[in-house]
DNA sequence: GTACTTGTTAAACT
DNA sequence: TAGTTTAACAAGTA
């Protein structure tokens, strides 16, 4: 699933693959993948490309900017070469051509190019916003966990009203962004926090290397491109590296990077929750 | 056929 | 009011 570490290597990307070009044509395969005027759409240049959270945003030269979600199995791949095979990672066989069944929108450039949406379980979006829509979209975000904005005091005085477990609370964007479900829990196996305590209980200390853990992981996720435990796929169709180097996401029965204990899998809020009832304490 | 998977939000709660 | 809980979305896998 694309977490903030995934999707900033997608929008690293299309800023040097899609920047000034015009958008020719718009194909919306699936309805419910694209919202919002296609004519504000056809015809104009992208000037810009962003990131908040998990959203990305290309702006337009028309002055709306179109939004993009891409949940949990979304993905954008670019292609110029009008033939395009999926490339893969260096353990699989992942070839796909594109458009394929998954393709819910495709994305014409003037200047050759076609950027392909594809998103299997059609839980992620295109929308067409105004600079408003824009301002308040974003506004119902925290800031990410990586901005400046974002400090041990603050997480300190937000948790101590939360009576959640942690794992939910530092998943939650409108507190803090772009941590999912990978990071979240590999961020609290490396603080050794036990994902269960309440957010209130943490110490001090506790949120000040909760803090340094995240941004450690999240950090860690952009340098390497991303995870690919799923299906997340780079801009160029490429598996990310993280995955190779996860602690706790999706380990249960492994050994736990800490102390070599047995990592267990529970549920929480419906989520899978990894971590090592050992050291995380 | 059935259970299970997940990021986000809306709605129903306390 | 602010915080918490739950269901819903969709389509694939086991």
């Amino acid at each position: 699933m694309p977490e903030l570490p995934e999707v900033e290597t997608i929008a690293r990307r299309l800023r040097q693959v899609i920047l000034d070009k015009k958008i020719s044509r718009v194909d919306v395969r699936r309805d419910k993948s694209f919202q919002g005027d296609l004519a504000q759409v056809i015809g104009t240049t992208i000037t810009s490309v962003t990131r908040k959270a998990k959203v990305l945003r290309l702006e337009l030269s028309s002055g709306v900017s179109l939004l993009i979600h891409l949940k949990m199995t979304g993905q954008l791949i670019y292609d110029e070469s009008g033939k395009r095979v999926g490339g893969g990672h260096p353990t699989d066989d992942w070839v796909e051509s594109l458009p394929s069944k998954h393709t819910r929108v495709v994305l014409d450039f003037e200047q050759p190019g076609t950027l392909y949406f594809n998103d299997m379980r059609v839980f992620g979006w295109i929308k067409v916003v105004t600079l408003e829509e824009v301002e308040k979209e974003m506004a119902s975000y925290a800031p990410d966990i990586t901005d400046s904005q974002i400090s041990p005091k603050y997480l300190v005085k937000v948790f101590s009203r939360r009576t959640q477990p942690i794992k939910q609370v530092i998943m939650d964007n409108a507190i803090v962004a772009g941590i999912g479900n990978i990071y979240a829990n590999d961020a609290l196996n490396l603080a050794k926090i036990n994902p269960l305590r309440p957010a209130k209980s943490l110490t001090k200390k506790e949120v000040q290397s909760l803090y340094e853990a995240a941004v450690a992981v999240i950090t860690k996720g952009i340098e390497l491109g991303g995870a690919t435990i799923d299906n997340y796929r780079n801009v160029d169709g490429m598996a990310g590296g993280y995955q190779d180097v996860v602690r706790v996401y999706q380990k249960e029965g492994g050994s736990c990077p800490n102390c070599g204990s047995k990592i267990i899998r529970i549920k929480q809020g419906g989520r899978s929750t990894f971590y090592c009832p050992s050291c995380q304490i």
